[in-house]
DNA sequence: TCTGGGGTCCTAGGACCC
DNA sequence: TCTGGGGTCCTAGGACCC
């Protein structure tokens, strides 16, 4: 039997309207729009009518008269989630969540015990059905790429499974949007120059995609479209930045207001950071004029913190000079026409790790290896290695990593 | 009240350093 | 006489995803 490797893309079908219509069966069968201001979620008969996420509330009302309109349960849709999530964890320890919804599974080593991957494939979209009483539709292949494709393929409730002889049979005929990162801008830019499926992508020369989006992307598509994703699943990743936003609609605010409205993101977004025991860099306020333009300003700071009154004194700076800046929407009036303030906060690391990335300039920003690294020590070694650590390069800066071995003689 | 709220990653240009 | 060359970090903004 061939043994390559199997990874499964499982992503349940318009989650939180398939939510509301699994607790309510007076909305069985008909159009379901989740969320008023905007469309959070819009079942498929609500998508018939072209509701779509992210809509305009207005806009998607007029599309679909009939639709019915409910307030999103977070609580609820989390409890699902969980759910969910631990029917994965009953198939493989290889689980990494993308979102609330979806989630990559590598199988290859659950062949044995479990069956084939179309098997195990079968054997969680019944018991998803069964025990959640959800949809989830399942992509099959040997690349995450291959296996998320499949999954939006299948679409609704359905499962594909890619083998592996017939990849490039698959992906070919279809639309370059199914690719991760070709949005409406990117599509258009390709349409442009004649590229519209997976195929034309791949005839292209790297060197045109570069012109046309970057080397990075160009490269990147390419590779893609090739039929070559070398990303494993991995089940440890960290959040690389926290933050928190406010629409504020259209009433005029005073600057005061606005300060405030930061104040108390601040303070929330501050007080995760400190439960996730992180400490952040980099302080960015975010502001939305009323003819929608997005401005932003940020700074880093020379101390990784997660002090409250740091981090809003910084962000009352930030904000007032967004204010008063080049584009200052009459901040000299009182008056200000902003229509969302946000916060984040990035450059997040461990304390520790952070202390440690001090001590070693070159190693710039890279927290999350210097997190890696202080598990590595500490599993090893206890708390006492990773102080020593610090000490040990202590304003001096190296050009490489600092490996656990050299540390160890210390 | 009415274009949400949470993120990720990339890029260009300037500052700065050697 | 000439805007060297390579690298990192920071900032502001853009695109994209769920």
């Amino acid at each position: 039997m061939v043994s390559s490797a199997a990874i499964l893309h499982a992503d349940l079908d318009a989650f939180y309207a398939s939510v509301e219509q699994r607790d309510n069966r007076h909305l069985r069968g008909r159009p379901v729009i989740v969320g008023s201001g905007v469309v959070l979620a819009a079942s498929y008969e609500a998508r018939a009518y072209g509701v779509r996420s992210a809509m305009n509330g207005r806009q998607a009302r007029e599309l679909c008269p009939n639709a019915i309109v409910v307030s999103p349960r977070m609580d609820v849709y989390q409890e699902a989630s969980a759910a969910v999530f631990a029917l994965f964890d009953d198939i493989t320890p290889l689980v990494e969540p993308i979102s609330i919804d979806e989630a990559f599974l590598d199988v290859s080593g659950a062949r044995n015990l479990l069956g084939s991957p179309a098997v195990i494939a079968t054997n969680l979209r019944a018991r998803t059905r069964a025990e959640v009483g959800l949809a989830i539709s399942v992509g099959v292949g040997r690349t995450k790429f291959l296996a998320k494709v499949a999954s939006a393929q299948s679409k609704p409730d359905g499962l594909i499974v890619v083998e592996p002889n017939r990849e490039q049979e698959f992906l070919h005929p279809l639309p370059v949007t199914v690719l991760w990162g070709v949005g409406a801008i990117t599509a258009q830019k390709l349409a442009d120059r004649g590229i519209e499926t997976v195929a034309d992508l791949a005839g292209s020369g790297r060197a045109e995609l570069a012109s046309i989006l970057g080397p990075h992307a160009g490269g990147h598509l390419q590779a893609l479209a090739h039929n070559q994703d070398p990303r494993r699943v991995t089940t440890s990743r960290r959040d690389r930045s926290m933050g928190a936003q406010r629409a504020l609609g259209n009433r005029v605010r005073t600057r005061d207001e606005l300060r405030r409205e930061i104040l108390a993101l601040t303070e929330k977004v501050a007080a995760r950071v400190r439960k996730a025991d992180r400490v952040c860099r980099t302080v960015t306020v975010r502001y939305r004029t009323s003819e929608m333009r997005h401005e932003s300003r940020s700074r880093t700071l020379v101390e990784p913190t997660d002090n409250t009154a740091i981090l809003t004194s910084t962000a009352d700076e930030l904000l007032v000079g967004l204010i008063d800046g080049p584009h200052g929407p009459g901040g000299h009036l009182g008056r200000v026409g902003c229509t969302l303030v946000g916060i984040t906060f990035s450059g997040l690391g461990r304390p520790d790790a952070v202390q440690l990335a001090l001590r070693f300039p070159d190693q710039g920003r890279a927290t999350d290896h210097l997190d890696t690294l202080v598990d590595d020590i500490r599993g090893r070694w206890g708390n006492g290695a990773v102080a020593r650590a610090s000490l040990l390069n202590r304003g001096q800066g190296v050009p490489t990593p600092p490996r656990p071995t050299a540390l160890d003689r210390d």
